[in-house]
DNA sequence: CCGCCCATCTACCAAATGGTAGACAACCCC
DNA sequence: GGGGTTGTCTACCATTTGGTAGATGGGCGG
């Protein structure tokens, strides 16, 4: 299979970035074939329907999530400077695969099924995540919250600053790679001090 | 127009509903006819199209989002009362209308000309809170950021808390009348610290 | 009482959409 | 050299979808 995966892999990516920025519904086989200069039954060829495509580019996409999560945590200190670890993983996810974080959204969207595929693949990271607030709580290192809510605020904040481009727009900022820095920034400050043990 | 306005009022509702929860495209005229038991053509009577349709929805969801927000900023005082009681007014708008919350998130991700509309009809009040935080800032009782920014933070944050309902089932949390109130303490607190001053 | 208007419907249309079946060419291996 | 496999295509199908045109009945006003 690897000789032909040429094309299921422009397939894979060019349905990502649809599903990302489009929509799931909005987007037609027709249009994605259109866009890889192929015809629909090649698509279908590679996968059955189309439901069974989107199930695919979330598989992959929730690996590659999942991969630039750890490759954050890699390294990274205690208490907050994890929390920062992860936030830029995030945010250099944006920057290089804006799709992806779409993509999250779109899923979220959809509910299940394709919820629950990409939930049963970052589970096992939120667990590790909401555990690893809970330990930082119990050790006195962070502000006492609810770690899974936390986690949910944490999520929300910054699928939000990234994702969020026409609310942006409309405070007067323009989608670009110097602001997701100043986002960025604001993000990690306002998470900062939320999670600080203050006396 | 007022006569007949049980029907079209009808349509918008469910329209509202539907939209809100499971998206404008995944939404078909006929399937919001059988909701209502009529015909698609009596859709059609009163908007003659479906973008019409989506346009009287969202003026209508604009204007009551827009009532909501100058009722939760009547009577507040100053700096960050006055962030607490929008915050508030937008989680009463969740417990009672959720689907006005989840017509936010779609609208936005529809893009122009969708999101435009709503976004003149919200465009005043962005300005006014972003010009609040701003002079709350300067005089030194809010601590300092990018107004606008901060705005789309806690935009984020709060519609994020609101209307994930996946995320939130996927981090063990039902989205029950009670964790409404639990999301709603834990937004106000996080803001709460990071918009605090500090010595 | 009749005509007009409103609101709902039936019948229909064209295009879009997801999908199936088989043709065809290129390549590879026996 | 021929048969089989793979990958792409054409042709086609059934259903869905947004929309149009005109029929119909009820209510109201002159």
């Amino acid at each position: 299979m690897g000789g032909g995966g040429g094309t299921s892999d422009r397939i894979l990516d060019a349905a990502l970035t649809s599903f990302g920025s489009r929509g799931f519904e909005a987007t037609s086989l027709d249009t994605l074939a259109k866009q890889l200069d192929i015809r629909k039954q090649t698509i279908l060829y590679w996968f059955p329907t189309k439901d069974a495509l989107l199930s695919a580019v979330i598989e992959r996409s929730a690996a590659e999530l999942a991969q630039a999560f750890e490759s954050g945590l890699e390294g990274a200190g205690e208490g907050w400077a994890k929390v920062e670890a992860v936030v830029r993983a995030v945010f250099r996810l944006a920057a290089r695969r804006p799709e992806l974080l779409g993509l999250v959204r779109e899923v979220a969207r959809l509910g299940p099924p394709p919820a629950t595929q990409m939930i049963e693949v970052l589970d096992p990271l939120m667990r590790r995540a909401s555990d690893f607030l809970k330990a930082e709580m119990d050790a006195g290192r962070m502000r006492r919250h609810d770690p899974r809510l936390l986690l949910l605020a944490i999520y929300s904040t910054v699928i939000g600053m990234v994702t969020e481009v026409e609310v942006l727009k409309a405070l007067g900022e323009e989608p670009t790679a110097r602001s997701l820095v100043r986002r960025r920034a604001d993000v990690l400050e306002l998470l900062r001090s939320a999670l600080r043990i203050e006396e």
